[in-house]
DNA sequence: GTAGATAGTTTAGGCGCTCAATTATCTTGT
DNA sequence: ACAAGATAATTGAGCGCCTAAACTATCTAC
């Protein structure tokens, strides 16, 4: 059997094949933002947020990921100039995060970027057909994730 | 705006992030085989392959990598014990993978692993829908690829 | 007030990737 | 026939994102 045939009969090789070059892709594009692909999602997220209501668990449980890595990845942000912490006023231990002017505008380059490339899709993709396949997709997910458990 | 439901309206975003989740279920599922991901899609290629006709440059073509990401994962899996070389005998700088019988176990093993993960699947979702979104995926990655370009 | 939970940071390490340099071999043009 | 270029494969440096665990600081509850 040719090994085109093996990856055809294969969900999750063609999945895992496909998402590598998109991520690829995506990297590529925002190369011009200065930003990598986390960054360039949490510093977006920022800006669609109510200023001053956005903490690092926040992003840490969106972007299903830990905190010690949206940690590495504000100080990124900071050491940019991008955005500042303010301590809450609350609970001594949590910080929200607000854009600085020039954060602001790099997360407006990056929304740009991605509403430019999901124009691109609407053009080839009926939405329905592109949500379907992001619902089916999630729903691979979710069975690999209790596959774990079996 | 919920970060939740801008993520919700971004599609690259929602496939990154499942992609991300499906990557490290996948690999905590062949963790048992004590083979990374690639390794493992490459080991179970060259069983399903006419033994003697596999070659890294093949393997990369497939795979949408290069020949040097290869090269390292042919090495790990030679270090394994699981295959061996061959020199081409009608151009030597071409070789041949083989598996030994140890990698065939294992290759085997890779294999019924993946087979189990896909019978999840098709309990669950209808083999035409999966079928449908992978195509919508493979649709996405190459407007990405192409919206390099412009 | 002490024990435990929580928010966040830090460190060590791993995988898969890019990119570039290198070696060896084949192929092509003159 | 021989030099020049293409191709197969290897190697090494470096990066992004990840895991896992240890750590500090703060809050909460008995």
């Amino acid at each position: 059997m040719r090994i085109d045939a093996y990856l055809q009969q294969s969900p999750v090789c063609e999945i895992n094949r496909a998402f590598r070059r998109i991520d690829q892709d995506l990297t590529r594009l925002l190369l011009p933002t200065g930003l990598h692909f986390v960054e360039a999602l949490v510093i977006s997220s920022i800006l669609f947020e109510e200023p001053g209501t956005v903490t690092p668990s926040l992003l840490a449980d969106t972007f299903a990921t830990t905190r010690g890595n949206i940690s590495h990845c504000i100080a990124s942000l900071e050491a940019k100039g991008l955005l500042s912490r303010q301590v809450d006023a609350e609970d001594a231990r949590v910080f929200h995060l607000r854009l600085k002017p020039a954060g602001r505008k790099c997360a407006m380059q990056v929304v740009r970027t991605l509403d430019r490339l999901q124009r691109t899709f609407e053009k080839r993709i009926a939405p329905a057909e592109l949500r379907g396949a992001i619902r089916t997709i999630r729903a691979v997910e979710e069975l690999c994730a209790a596959g774990q458990s079996s």
